[in-house]
Parts: C-alpha cells; structure tokens; sequence
DNA sequence: CTGAAAGCGCTTACAG
DNA sequence: CTGAAAGCGCTTACAG
C-alpha cells in the first residue's frame, strides 16, 4: 500500500501537498494539484483512515446495537440499515454494528465504545417508553439521536426523528372514508405503550373529524400475532353492528384480520376495506396486497445522519409522515 | 479520557509497562501488574483503538454488505446480524455494514473499504449463482469468508460455510413420513438457482430412499411469494393423487400452501403435513405454527468468523445442518 | 502557494 | 522484569 510520503516522493512536493491536495484542494496552483493527482491515481492511493481518525479523533463511523427481541418481529430492519448505510455513507461515514444487553444494562457497551473511540456517537431506535438509553447517553456527553421517541416523558433528553403514526393513522381512516367505509374499526395493541397511543389517537381524532362511529370499534390485541388480529377481526364482525373498515396497528395484524375476513368469505377490499402499518415486504406478497402506511425510511434515516453529524444548537424533534401505499385490501383494482 | 502516558505517570511506570499489563500481563510482576491496573481503574482509562490500528495495521472490524433486493424479503436477517455481530465481539471484534452494487460493480467499494484499512476483511452473503465477489476478492488478496455457496462453479475460491439444504429437506421428509405421510410433494423454485436444486435433491433422495413416489409431486414456483405457494398447492390437490405432506422450499411458499389448504377445508397437520425452511419469525406467529428446518444461526456466525479472523492453511468447506422444528403444521398438538 | 516539524496514542523489538 | 526510542500514516498550525 502507497503512503502519503511515497506520493509525495514521486510527485516531488511535502506531504502536507499531498494532504492538501485530498482535503483541501483549493490551496494548491492548478499544476501542482494536477500532478500531485496523477501520482495518487498512478500509485493507487488510499489515505489509511486510522492514521487520520487518530490525528483528528474521529473516526466516522456510527453504532448502531442490532435489536433482539424473540418476541417481536422486525420486518423492516433491512430497509431500516440499508437506508441508514446509505445515509451515512453520502457523507463519508459507516455503520458499526454491535450487541448489548437491553436497557440500562447495555448501557457500559455504549459507553466503552465511544471511549475506545470505535464510533463518533450513536443512532438509537426500538425506543421503550420510558427508555433509559437517552438520559444516560446525555449525562455522559455522547453523541446520539433517536430514532423514535421515549413516550410519556415529560422531556426527551436528546433530539430523535419519528414518523407520525397519528397522521398515520389518520390517513388510512380518511381513505377508507373516500372508499365509502362509514363504520371503521381500529385493531391496535394495549395502550400502555406510546407508540399504540399514538396510532389510536389519530384513528379516533380522524373519525371524529369525520363524524364517524368510534363506540365499540376499537381491539386492543395483547400480542403482535397473525391469530391475534384473526381473533379481534372476528370479534368486530360478530358484534351487532360490523364495521365495514378496519385500521390496524400493524401490518401482522392487519394480514391476521384478513385471514378471518378471507375465512369467513367476506371479499377484503370489496365487502370491506383493511389497512396495516409499516408497509413491510409482506404486505405485497399477500392477495389481495394489503394496503400499508410506508415509513420514509430514506428521510428518516438522511435526518438522522444530518442531526448526528452536523447538529443545530438546540435539540431537533422531527416528525416525519408516513405514506399510504394503496393495494387490494381497501381498494379492489 | 485519559492516554497510556497519563497512566504511566499515575503508575510510576513505562507506557510500555502499561500497554504490557494490557496485552501481555504475564510479563509483569504481580505487585507492578496491580499497581498498574489499579491506575487504570482510577482513571478509567480505554486504548484508543485508532491508535492501536495504526501501530498494528488490524483495524479488528469486519465488513458486511447490507443487502438490498426489493424483490426477496430477507425475514432472518435480523437474526443473523445478532449471531454475526455477537460472534465478531466474542472476539473483540465489530462488524462494519456498507452498501454496494450487487455483483462485480460493487466490487471497488469492497476494494476501498479494505484499502482505506476500514475493514480487515470481509462476510460475503446472499451469495448468487456464480457470484463473482470470491473469485475478485480472492485476486486482490483480500480475506473473506462466504456464508453460501456459489452454485455451479467445478471450485469455489475461498473459504465457505453453508447450510446443507439436501440435509434439510431431507430431515422435512422423514419427519412427515414418521407421521404416516406417504405421498409427499416439494414445492421449490426454478433449478436456475443452486440453492432450489439443492433442497430440491434433499427431498427427492430421502423420497426414493423411504420407497415414496416423486412423480407428478413437484412445482417450480416463479416467486417467493404467498400466491404462489397457494397456487401451488392447488395444483397439486387438483392433481389426480393428491400428496399427503408437503415439503416447502421456503416458509413463504408453505404459508402460502397453508392457506390454500385452510381455504379449501383441509386442516394442517391432520390431512396433510406441511414444512416450510428457515423458521422465520412469521413460522410461529401463524395457527397452526408452522414445522420449518432452523438455520443454526450462533454455529453459523462462530465458523465464519473463525475462519475468517483465525484461518486454516488450507480453505474450508462446511455444511452445517439444520434443525426441524416442529409445530402444529405437521404434527398436531 | 509550499514545506519542515510536531504530534495524535499506541505497540514493538531491543537493551539493560 | 522494566524502560528509552522508534515509528505506524496521517493532519495541523506555523513559517517562509
């Protein structure tokens, strides 16, 4: 491998030319630049990132603790990292990838990391309500920023990016109603975590917003379960006043409520309209596709590399809206 | 953050003797070596590890490329991102993620990586039929490690770790005829894919070996989706002998099968045996859970990131088998 | 516009 | 068992 001193050597200028040349070419004639460039091209260059990070004590790279629940299922993490990587890489940097217990007790791993100076800060996400990871990160001075928010807090230490499921939600209500749905259900998780909250509320305000029916119209299933959503389906068609459209929570439950729907012979998208939320892959894999509010995993992540990297004064809180992908479950083709 | 020098002074010793007492404590004294490490616990100091790769040339992380098809969905990434991850950190070691064009273009971005001594080496995975990523990296003389095989190559260059699909298959077929299936179908992909063959030969020798029939019981399915794998088995209920199991290629062509079944009246796991492959997380969130041949995921990460950070003089080829789990699809409960 | 020098924080032979 | 010195490959004021 070429060194800055060898490309210096064969293109007769200082190192300090060479160095200057790759990081800032505008304090060199024209001629020089040019040459010290065919010596670099010529002698297959690459500048070795450790010598440079040790000199200025960054290293561009980012963590990023690759989750674990076995409980719950991540279907879009692939999107999630492939946006993020390609954020981050538009600006030069990378993605480090590491494991840590949950909570508070992953929270020495952070710190080590940042320490033994592997990564410039952090991009969190899988926020817990009430998670202990942005305090702490704050007390100590790391760089972070969250993607999703610590619900039920009164003041989120740090800045985080969201995507709006109240607007969300909401979307989905107002499309069914334009589909003619009058009687639309929301089929949603127990409301002791925020992001449920969230996603119903936005439900609730839009039919409202719409005078639609809100009473007896809501499931709260205690799993993320395809038999789950199957069953609060099953409770909302037996109950004396069926709704003709249903908001799920999440894409899972949403393809469960299908299942019955399909099972009990009821034609989604005709005899009834059904959305999700995440827009995950099997979303298009099923038939009819189901209708899903998409992330715009992109912005999220380029917003998330821009605050970390170059961060505004004061904290950053950015909601993001979802897009809602229209497929056969709310709208027969 | 405090410097082995700042330690050293602390300790009244050498920086040498406490970069020794980190590396090599058995050349201390036992009094010096507690000395040392009680100033390194008071100042809480961490080796810059960009200096330490400056001085030792190993930057100790491992590239990975995050992939990116909108047409497969990946439903065991996130698993194997954890054992990868958590196995590299067995060894003090990261994995670094970046993005690149599949195929040879996104090889100069591999070469970069490596250049610039942002990664030591390389996991290659998703490998494709006559991937050419092993034998690019394996001329410029830059490690890797291949989770999968290039198909249809006479050799491989490199070292390779794999799951022995045939194995899988065959596991599938001699667990449905031990439940007293004895006319059993594969459902798989075009043989254009090495991977499909391979599953595809796993099936029908264990068939042949238990004496069960093999004609008019196999679909290629075009696409990895529902729709298809119902369509599937359709055709294969349509057929004048139906099968009695199923052998499913992927847990998606099988969900799909399920819900073919499901729909014409037929219960999984009592009419007919149903296995899907790779136990994704969508296997369990089904009713009746879905019977699927596991990746042995921690095995996996471990062989790779042996081989590829401690490798063998010769290269290794290792198939590792899967494991059957089985649930209310091929065996009711 | 260009260059000589110091230094980032480690490790590694080597000498004592 | 311990220490003085060189050096990994860069960047950054600073001087010319």
């Amino acid at each position: 491998m070429a060194t800055l001193k060898q490309v210096a050597a064969h293109a007769e200028v200082s190192v300090q030319t060479v160095s200057n040349a790759l990081n800032a070419p505008h304090r060199l004639r024209p001629d020089t630049l040019a040459r010290v460039n065919r010596s670099i091209e010529l002698l297959n260059y690459r500048p070795n990132r450790n010598a440079r990070s040790l000199r200025t004590s960054a290293v561009e790279l980012i963590g990023y603790c690759v989750p674990s629940w076995p409980n719950r299922t991540h279907l879009v993490m692939d999107q999630f990292l492939h946006a993020l990587c390609a954020a981050a890489e538009s600006t030069g940097r990378h993605i480090l990838l590491f494991t840590a217990p949950p909570g508070v007790d992953g929270m020495p791993v952070y710190d080590d990391l940042h320490a033994r100076r592997l990564v410039d800060g952090f991009v969190l996400s899988q926020t817990e309500t009430r998670d202990p990871r942005h305090g702490w990160l704050k007390e100590k001075q790391i760089p972070f920023i969250s993607f999703g928010r610590v619900w039920k807090e009164s003041t989120q230490p740090g800045s985080w990016v969201d995507v709006d499921g109240a607007a969300g939600t909401a979307l989905a209500v107002r499309h069914l109603h334009e589909t003619g749905r009058r009687r639309i259900a929301f089929i949603g998780w127990p409301t002791t975590s925020g992001l449920a909250e969230d996603r119903l509320d936005g439900w609730r305000t839009a039919c409202e917003a719409l005078d639609l029916p809100t009473n007896g119209l809501t499931v709260h299933c205690p799993e993320d379960t395809l038999d789950a959503g199957a069953r609060a389906a099953a409770q909302l068609l037996d109950s004396p006043q069926p709704p003709d459209g249903i908001v799920a929570l999440s894409d899972i439950l949403a393809l469960g409520a299908l299942r019955e729907l399909t099972r009990r012979g009821h034609t989604p998208g005709v005899d009834i309209g059904v959305t999700g939320f995440d827009d995950s892959p099997l979303a298009d894999v099923v038939s009819p596709g189901l209708t899903s509010l998409r992330q715009p995993m992109d912005d999220i992540a380029a917003e998330l590399i821009t605050v970390l990297t170059d961060p505004p004064a004061g904290p950053v809180e950015r909601l993001l809206l979802p897009e809602l992908i229209v497929r056969g479950s709310s709208a027969p083709g």
